[in-house]
DNA sequence: GAACCGCTTGAGCATTTGCTTAGATAGCGG
DNA sequence: CCGCTATCTAAGCAAATGCTCAAGCGGTTC
């Protein structure tokens, strides 16, 4: 095991070394083959390695002036905290590449800083994708708080573990909820929160100094459906008495208010609450999501946002 | 102009938007003029354009065991604040690539702190390419300094006219150093370093919260040597009687000790203090300076290094 | 209006890259 | 020792990329 991961270390540093050869140094395959003594076909892996396993990390420096456009109108119209749009690509509006990017920007700014931090996260593919894009960082200063569980009822876990992962990183303490997303009565959530250890987790939540979280639709292909917290019955009578969309699986309305009753009264995930000071951070993009991430702006469930073009003029035209 | 200048813009745009489908969102060249509806010429012309503009920044992040080993041993042994080594290029053991990007992005850390800070900057080819490599920024709340002025004696300049081009680029108030890099006396000396513009720079220099300088060789390829302030044969004379290297024009021998009495009489550069609290970061590479950066950490004129592979090997060595 | 200049565009071609196949080599357990 | 596996090199090919050169185009000068 070691062993193994002595050659596995030496062969990512091999990666590194020729995707620096190749990328910073601008050398072809030939020459790096050469430099490093191997085959052409070698360095050809060792290159696709190094880009496979997000050694190379490229970034655009340039404000595309729609971009910075669209950011500022989002910003005005929904007085935001923070926001950004990055470019889509006209054949895939819906990717999450360059999202994940700029999520992961947002993140390092603030893992970056020296200043102890809290740092609040929900779950989703959105934020997945934004922590794959994590560089690996030593940040034990700071504290991440996973805001809800990712626990099925049966105790299962769901795909999406975002908080160890980001933990695992960035090397910083972290507080994943142990406890499922939906429990089985409003009094089994009391008694479960009420818990040291929980109470502890949600304290910190509300203290965090930032917060990343997604935005779902509520209809068929919600998550929550895709995941098994509800049916797609449910997930449509849901839909048909007004909810729209849902963060941390606390869902609203059309007027981005969380609707009392519903499920709602089982959810065990922090508190969502409206009009935070510091920045909560809505990571989405779609036009599935363009009347969820609507509403959670005009209810102020979210004071932040991080898309992509399409998704932008959508929202500003809705 | 206005419109010249709108052209530029729109072009870079066009430019930073492919570079985007390019590197981040993996198009080919080929998609990428489909969907921005030019032929994969221009497509391929607006992707090198973004790189030549230096819109596409790369990054390696990984850390490569041997630039580590190589960080830790030269910081424990010369007791450093910061110590950076990069890779080298085996076939261009002294090319700034990758330097020039290191260094950048330590300029890039200090840069992008919200507290003010004072950023004092000598000049040369190290630093000249540094400079090259920061992104666009805007940070009115740093002061950028220069340690000495860059001008010749008969008024006109020298080619590494670093702190504008940095000013330029981050958008900083930035302090010219308004002399000539050697007076003709000690007398003319202290008459102009008592003009208040003058005393003013030196003192924000005095105070700087961090500060970057290359590192000189004293030889006949010195580059006081090929700036035409010392003739070759003062080089040589100046070699013979100890003098090892040059930093920001002071000359010093092989402990790294200041030499009075030759050139330095009429030095009009900032005061070149030793044993700083704050990093004073030293930036070369090279065979030919090896031995002057090893006497400018002995002496501790640095208290901090970015080199390269090659350079960091040869210094342990010595 | 013709000639000219500067710049962009499009086509063709050489190089580079990504990928596949086939054979060589080394480690390993039976 | 033998197969088995995994990994590397070599070779080759198709796709992608970078470069050059000639044609086109808009504006300017004479």
């Amino acid at each position: 095991m070691a062993v193994k991961s002595d050659n596995e270390a030496s062969r990512l540093d091999e990666a590194a070394r020729a995707g620096w050869l190749y990328y910073v140094a601008g050398n072809t395959q030939d020459e790096i083959a050469r430099k490093l003594g191997v085959s052409r076909q070698s360095a050809q892996r060792l290159v696709s390695l190094a880009v496979s396993e997000r050694l190379i990390k490229v970034r655009v420096d340039h404000p595309i002036a729609k971009c910075m456009e669209l950011e500022r109108a989002l910003t005005e119209r929904f007085n935001l905290l923070v926001c950004a749009v990055v470019p889509s690509d006209p054949d895939a509006p819906s990717s999450m590449v360059g999202i994940a990017q700029a999520g992961a920007a947002e993140m390092e700014r603030h893992l970056k800083s020296n200043h102890p931090k809290i740092i609040a996260i929900g779950t989703g593919r959105a934020l997945r994708a934004c922590v794959e894009q994590l560089p690996t960082m030593d940040c034990p200063q700071h504290r991440i708080v996973s805001l809800l569980g990712n626990m099925m009822s049966d105790g299962s876990a769901t795909a999406y573990n975002v908080i160890i992962r980001m933990a695992d990183r960035v090397n910083a303490r972290h507080f994943p909820m142990p406890l499922p997303v939906f429990v089985n009565s409003h009094e089994e959530k009391v008694l479960l929160h009420g818990q040291e250890p929980v109470h502890n987790i949600l304290e910190l939540a509300r203290q965090a100094d930032v917060t990343f979280v997604g935005v779902g639709q509520m209809n068929e292909n919600a998550q929550l459906v895709l995941d098994g917290f509800v049916t797609r019955e449910e997930a449509k009578s849901l839909h048909r008495v007004g909810v729209i969309g849902e963060i941390t699986s606390w869902v609203y309305g059309k007027d981005g208010k969380l609707i009392d009753g519903l499920i709602n009264d089982r959810v065990a995930s922090a508190p969502l609450l409206p009009d935070l000071d510091h920045p909560v951070i809505g990571i989405a993009v779609g036009e599935a999501k363009v009347d969820s991430i609507w509403a959670a702006l005009r209810g102020r469930l979210i004071n932040s946002l991080i898309t992509n073009e399409a998704t932008a003029e959508m929202l500003l035209n809705k």
